[in-house]
DNA sequence: TCTAATT
């Protein structure tokens, strides 16, 4: 039986129901997807509030089936559009609607889409052809596709299996699973070598299924070389893992700094994508862990730089499939890439294509939160974690569009000087707005302040102290805020916000007169 | 020992 790489993953297209034990792994047929009514394909659906709104579009050509399913695509180069995929999934069927996911403040390409066509059916096939089939121009993991998570009740299923044996194969974790339920996934979690890492997720069809599993087996054995008795929980959530990442990554924050791990590159969004990747594998490599107070010699740091370059597949960005590059239309490159004869390793970075997202109006889109300050995210009363989500992004795209030291990119200025960083002067915003912080991490300067915290509202000014002899951050700063709001959105999100060994201290600051009582 | 991304 052929091993199981890292990226692959099985798939049995025609065995819904009878799961060979030989054949387990990845496992996801259409068919699991729960759909919300029983009509047979093609029967008129009958809306559930029982008024009858059935949409006719204008040409009738662009209706969907009732039971359409809406897929999720992975794995999609950050430089390809809408315009781009469809010629890629229109072989299946009529698109009904094709989105590439952008982020919602600076725009940027999250390399991932939504996909709908018109008929079920197309979405069927086209799982089944390119689901983990293919891997796009650049990408190092094969093309994902498959229903969205919306698509499922959000009913928590999936769980982390801890304490495997390394050994211990897809097929092992199967057998050992499938007596609880029906399994649909079962991968086991492995490095950048194939090496199993001894943990697994397995995703039952039920959440009952996946709780008999928990009680059956958690702690029920220990596995041969195992440290401990075998661990079944339920796997993380979306924001759990976000959580942990923000927490890890942050705290490395001079590390991703661009300006230090890429001396000569201009700063894309494909930049971006290889720090994240080299963290993937810094994390990997230093057991997931690194805290601020690990500092990594100059040296050292020039050789992650360097790492980031020559660490990327020979022949640059992977293995490029011909054929596919043809069925792609990219033939004739995206608008955006210019022709060129360079090398292609350094092509998507010194072409011009500098991954800042414009606004309309022509300006950096990070500039443009700034200055347009966005409506104040607080006026969303979004969760904590949501908030830090966007607060984590905010600190790693500015840090990965904007680098803090002044550099002249390879091939291309950047468009204009961030005008961001022109505002030094300490302005003080009314009564409440103003925030003191305090544990900054050593590495973050004004802006990254800013952007810390921009998600909250308009900041209109932030300030980290500088030891006047050092010429180092001291550590704790200002951020001042045009509404009390925003400021107390801010405090209820960050203070307390763990970045690597040291928890954010955010409060309101004291005003002046409190501050000197005579 | 918690994937890579989910409007």
């Amino acid at each position: 039986m052929a091993r199981f790489t890292q990226t692959e993953t099985r798939r049995h297209q025609h065995q819904q129901q009878q799961h060979a034990p030989g054949a387990a792994a990845t496992h996801q047929p259409p068919q699991a997807t729960p759909h919300q009514h029983q009509y047979p394909h093609g029967t008129p659906a009958k809306p559930m509030n029982g008024s009858e709104s059935i949409s006719i579009h204008p040409d009738g050509s662009n209706m969907k089936d009732q039971d359409a399913i809406k897929l999720f695509i992975g794995q999609i180069p950050r430089n390809l559009e809408e315009k781009d995929l469809k010629p890629l999934f229109e072989q299946f069927g009529k698109i009904h609607e094709l989105t590439v996911l952008k982020d919602r403040y600076t725009g940027m390409h999250k390399g991932c889409a939504f996909l709908t066509y018109c008929a079920r059916e197309s979405a069927i096939k086209a799982q089944n052809a390119l689901h983990e089939q293919k891997t796009l121009p650049g990408m190092t993991r094969p093309i994902q596709v498959k229903p969205a998570d919306s698509e499922s009740r959000g009913e928590d299923r999936k769980l982390f299996v801890g304490m495997l044996n390394k050994q211990q194969t897809e097929e092992d974790v199967y057998r050992l699973f499938e007596p609880y339920g029906v399994i649909e996934e079962c991968t086991v979690l492995r490095g950048p070598d194939g090496n199993s890492k001894g943990c697994a997720f397995v995703k039952f069809s039920t959440h009952t299924e996946a709780q008999s599993a928990i009680s059956a087996l958690h702690g029920s054995q220990t596995m041969p070389g195992a440290s401990s008795s075998l661990v079944v929980k339920f796997a993380d959530t979306d924001k759990e893992r976000t959580i942990r990442r923000m927490q890890q990554m942050v705290g490395q924050f001079g590390i991703f700094n661009p300006a230090i791990a890429l001396p000569f590159s201009t700063y894309s969004t494909y930049a971006h994508a290889l720090m994240q990747q080299q963290a993937a594998i810094m994390a990997a490599t230093h057991g997931g862990y690194l805290t601020p107070s690990v500092a990594f010699p100059a040296a050292q740091i020039h050789q992650m730089g360097a790492l980031n370059i020559n660490g990327l597949p020979p022949t640059p960005m992977t293995p490029v499939s011909g054929e596919f590059h043809q069925t792609l239309g990219l033939s004739s490159p995206p608008a955006n890439i210019a022709t060129s004869a360079v090398p292609s390793i350094v092509t998507p970075i010194v072409n011009g294509f500098t991954g800042i997202p414009h606004q309309p109006n022509g300006h950096p889109a990070v500039e443009a939160v700034y200055t347009n300050g966005l409506p104040p995210y607080s006026a969303q009363s979004p969760t904590a974690a949501d908030t830090l989500q966007q607060a984590f992004t905010g600190v790693q795209q500015y840090t990965a569009i904007y680098p803090a030291t002044t550099l002249t990119p390879i091939g291309q200025t950047l468009p204009q000087p961030p005008q961001v960083i022109q505002q030094q002067q300490q302005r003080e915003g009314p009564e409440g707005c103003n925030l003191f912080i305090y544990h900054l991490p050593q590495e973050f300067g004004d802006n990254e302040l800013m952007q810390m915290f921009l998600p909250f509202g308009t900041v209109i000014s932030s300030k980290v102290f500088m030891d006047r002899a050092t010429n180092q951050s001291k550590c704790f700063g200002f951020v001042s805020f045009d509404n009390p709001a925003s400021a107390q959105a801010a405090i209820q999100a960050m203070n307390g916000f763990q970045i690597g060994m040291k928890r954010l201290k955010v409060q309101l600051k004291r005003p002046k007169d409190a501050s000197r009582p005579y």
